[in-house]
DNA sequence: CATGAATGAGACTTCATTCAT
DNA sequence: TATGAATGAAGTCTCATTCAT
């Protein structure tokens, strides 16, 4: 017999893996708790051992995945990287995220991100985390002469993660999909398109 | 005392009004018909005598703010202006409608442009004219010289309307209230912002 | 300008009629108050100026059309024909009134006569006239020597009126439409199956 | 302790039977789901658990009891009685039915059989199947001399069901409770009143 | 841990009826 | 008479959550 947090664990984490598909595919406001436990093949009932609320399983997606992204900002930012570089380093990785699982940043970006009226209030400080990391990256450019000082840094901030921002959610509504070449793309254009505007 | 099609009109535009301040202050899926007819002051039924659904009023509401937009956008391009001036004035026209009636571009902001899994589904067409439209303008100016051929039109139309709208959603989600110098203040840095990463 | 009394009767006619057509078609209980206004051309509020209710009109309907049926009934029983005859002026009473208006016969077949729950129960007495008639027109055949004692009248009149409805009913149904012929046949038939078994 | 499938299968029948109670009591327009569940003695949600709307509780009930009696006249025509104990047969089948449960039979009568313009229509094809089988006794006996080939037998069926039904209908509305007297009458007389109109 | 039956509040929509003009 | 806007009660169905086993 396994271990039985190995099996919680696993019949747990099979519930948020349903969870990302059946919100990917209908929203989290049309999807049911049964939806997500038919997804799963798991017990109507079992979802709420595992998940105090519906709503609970949304956030749960969106801070694990979140905290991730805040580190990696964070580390490129800690880098001796040039500012365009680490700017470009957060694109790459917020697409990359995108390339290799589409369904969850679907579900993070229209359902937390973009859904502030509903969701992203309750996350609205994690989200603005990112913002200020990237604000940070903006104002020491600024400082050390790279970046030139006219643009205050948390609107920057806001610029380049609209950006990308839009562009993901270009992608999620694209009935096309989208191939290799443009995720890469992408990433240069993001970089180039912020950075100009910024650079002194 | 008013002919009776202007009364008619009249309890309409109440109800439309009542729409937005509640679905601005509830977010559209938390609002009741029940909340509309009471901040309209009027009979439940009645909502129902002018709009088939509870989703109607949203469209409608949608709808008609988008057209005005759309003609904005449009006049703005057919001037005789510098591209960065049109830009400018595009900006400008979104910026005020905000200042003038927040509460109606929140709700068209939050509750159809942002909710693409949702209304925005419906809208998408609708709202992508307004990236075509913008597009159009940047490629105008790459043909004539005025911005650099590197960046495709629609990714920079992408990357303007993303920071306006991203710009809004600050704002609305902001705690204090926006000030005068603040409204001309992002017109201004949108431009630069934008303009500064596409000219030549 | 013609008398009032007579434009206000035309106005109810017209309301009359268009509820008939109307409740042929949707049946009593999906038919809307705007319905009967709209097939009738006539404003939503008239129809309240001419009858209290909904289900008046439907009242108004059967009684008009029950009342006809209830003298015919007593005029084939008062006349000195045999037995046999009287039952077959009556089936072919019922029979021209359903050629000559089926969408009439309908309403009153399906939504009072047979809806015996609903609007049956309000006119039960009514309906039961037309049994008792028909009992005295068997029972009289009965004392006179012409039908055989054994079946008691009131059961006779069940069996009579009960197959004369069914006929109704069935034509009600029928996709296909009804021809002359079968009018005809159907009004002798209805008399041979009835009267063989009671007549000694 | 009773096997689970047994248990939600007693919850599915007892809402079942008070459905019964409650359609014969307030006809099934006049009946609010929320009725049913509370002479069930049951939650309002699980109602709409075992059956997806208020009309399929309906369909079930018609359904299950329409399917014995087809198969009741299926049998009584299997045997190899006179053709008049084969409709004597299923008149006292249909009697005893009445007999054994009012309720029930004042819903499929009243509320199906009768209703032809709502639910009767969706159940027509399964009502018509019974006159079929009628008819098809009354077509043999007719080939075998048994019955005169005067009427035709869809016409004979229509009549026998039709006293049927009218029989049960004035029970179902009589004010006063019928007796065993009554129904073994009642069998006798229908199988007269036919016959004898059939018979050569 | 696991199951799925049971609960019940909630919200949309319909529509008969009333009323002001 | 005539109009159609205004009213609001009523009822179906949904579904998140709880609970017994």
């Amino acid at each position: 017999m396994a271990a039985p947090s190995t099996a919680s664990t696993e019949k747990r984490r099979l519930i948020l893996e349903a969870a990302v598909r059946v919100f990917a595919r209908q929203g989290f406001h049309t999807s049911r708790v049964s939806d997500i436990a038919d997804e799963a093949s798991v017990a109507y009932g079992l979802v709420y051992h595992y998940f105090p609320s519906k709503e609970t399983i949304l956030d749960t997606l969106f801070l694990e995945r979140w905290d991730v992204m805040l580190e990696a900002i964070a580390e490129a930012d800690s880098s001796h990287r040039a500012p365009r570089d680490k700017l470009g380093a957060i694109a790459a990785f917020i697409v990359e995220s995108y390339r290799h699982d589409p369904e969850l940043m679907k579900v993070i970006i229209v359902e937390v991100t973009r859904a502030a009226n509903t969701f992203g209030r309750t996350h609205l400080a994690k989200i603005r985390e990112a913002y200020t990391l990237i604000a940070g990256i903006v104002a020491r450019a600024q400082q050390e002469g790279t970046f030139r000082p006219e643009i205050p840094p948390e609107f920057a901030a806001l610029a380049f993660y609209g950006l990308v921002e839009q562009v993901l959610t270009g992608w999620i509504f694209e009935s096309a999909p989208v191939g290799d070449e443009q995720f890469d793309r992408a990433k240069a254009m993001i970089v180039e398109t912020i950075c100009r505007g910024l650079e002194g």
